[in-house]
DNA sequence: TACTGTGAACGAATTCACAGCC
DNA sequence: GGCTGTGAATTCGTTCACAGTA
């Protein structure tokens, strides 16, 4: 028999705009608003309506029609399709500026997410203790991730040279999703979740796109 | 009469790859590699080689049937289709960890882009030095931009708080390209370019993907 | 009446497969 | 023969427009 919680998968796209309804959706609590339409939800989320319902409809039938949506009813439900419910450990992988940044980002820590292992290879930085926590030797990885357990979630904020070696390392110890800020392409087995996040390329399409509507005054600026 | 050098507008997807290739060329040029086949190229930058074909046969016919590209005359053409004959000022706005972080990173000073100003609303920071940098009053950011010139790139990496009044100041200064790491969507007039990087966001979807992975063992990993 | 849920239309991006050329 | 360049097919994501329903 089929479990009755069973959901279609979402795509990524989907899944990417999930947390900004989510994050409208509380402000719009904290506000004390108890109902609200999809075309003020959209607004606030920064999404076209029609786009916001196709995306909830795949969660299953989450409004009333001719009324709008209930927002504590729908931030719960949101929480569960993006499996809040369960807090996803996470380990960072080399603490130079980006490495420290991300591990002192507001998102990582909190908000379902907890940083569990802060690791480097240069062994000045092995040993001290960075926002509370000891920066452990990369070579116990496979220790740390064991402890932390096999839904961890791996971030790799080295230099491009060591990403490959890091990933090897990550999948070997049983990481299954791993977030990467290093502009290395990242050859992982089948069944492993990537995201490569290059700060270098965004500014760049940026520049390419600014310089475009410079040369040709009609063309409309690009959202992202 | 038409420009011989005018390109056709290229997409955001293909302009997101370029860099890549041309990374990969830089390796490739480096242990003297004088030819290459798209095969070996796209490998290199990890996408598949017809896509890496599609994405070059938008600047142009850069390469040889039956032969393959030659890298250093590539290179050239891919400097020339990024905009890198020019040098891009960057002014950098909030300064905390992921700020500073931003503001080191190898890939924003350097390799085409400058950063010309860092500016934070905290009277605590401003007047300090980082990375070898005065660090000016955002107030001051219709002077920094002045001097920059209209092709400057303002990076937003305040709190989401403060987010929309930094943009709007950008705009004001003449600014046309932002690249936010804040979750908040901004608002900006029709012709402004902004890219939003949400590191919270990329963080679910990995949570999402290996949830899924673990509930159907048999759906492969998509890369991102 | 007002707003959701959704099939259908549309558009963009990727992959396929092969014609064309060295 | 081998590899590029590219139309055709496909897949995927978004928008449109309206039927359905409290």
């Amino acid at each position: 028999m089929v479990e009755a919680t069973e959901r279609r998968e979402l795509s990524d796209a989907t899944v990417l705009r999930l947390p900004s309804y989510l994050d409208a959706l509380d402000s719009l609590r904290a506000r004390g608003v108890r109902g609200v339409s999809s075309e003020e939800l959209a607004t606030a989320a920064g999404v076209t309506s029609a786009m916001l319902r196709k995306d909830l409809s795949q969660l299953g039938s989450l409004g009333v029609r001719g009324v709008g949506y209930e927002t504590e009813a729908l931030r719960s439900q949101l929480m569960t399709a993006l499996g809040r419910d369960a807090v996803r450990p996470v380990v960072i992988v080399g603490l130079g500026r980006l490495g420290l940044a991300i591990a002192s980002h507001g998102g990582f820590d909190g908000d379902g997410f907890e940083v569990v292992g802060l690791l480097d290879h240069d062994p000045q930085v092995v040993g001290t203790t960075v926002l509370g926590r000891e920066v452990r030797d990369v070579r116990d990885l496979p220790q740390v991730v064991a402890v932390a357990g096999p839904g961890t979630i791996g971030v790799v904020a080295t230099p491009g040279s060591a990403a490959q070696d890091v990933a090897d390392l990550l999948v070997s110890a049983g990481v299954r999703a791993i977030l990467t800020f290093a502009p290395t392409p990242l050859r992982v087995p089948e069944g492993i979740a990537v995201r490569e996040v290059d700060l270098s390329c965004e500014l760049r399409l940026l520049a390419y796109r600014s310089r475009a509507v410079a040369a040709h005054p009609t063309a409309g600026g690009v959202r992202a």
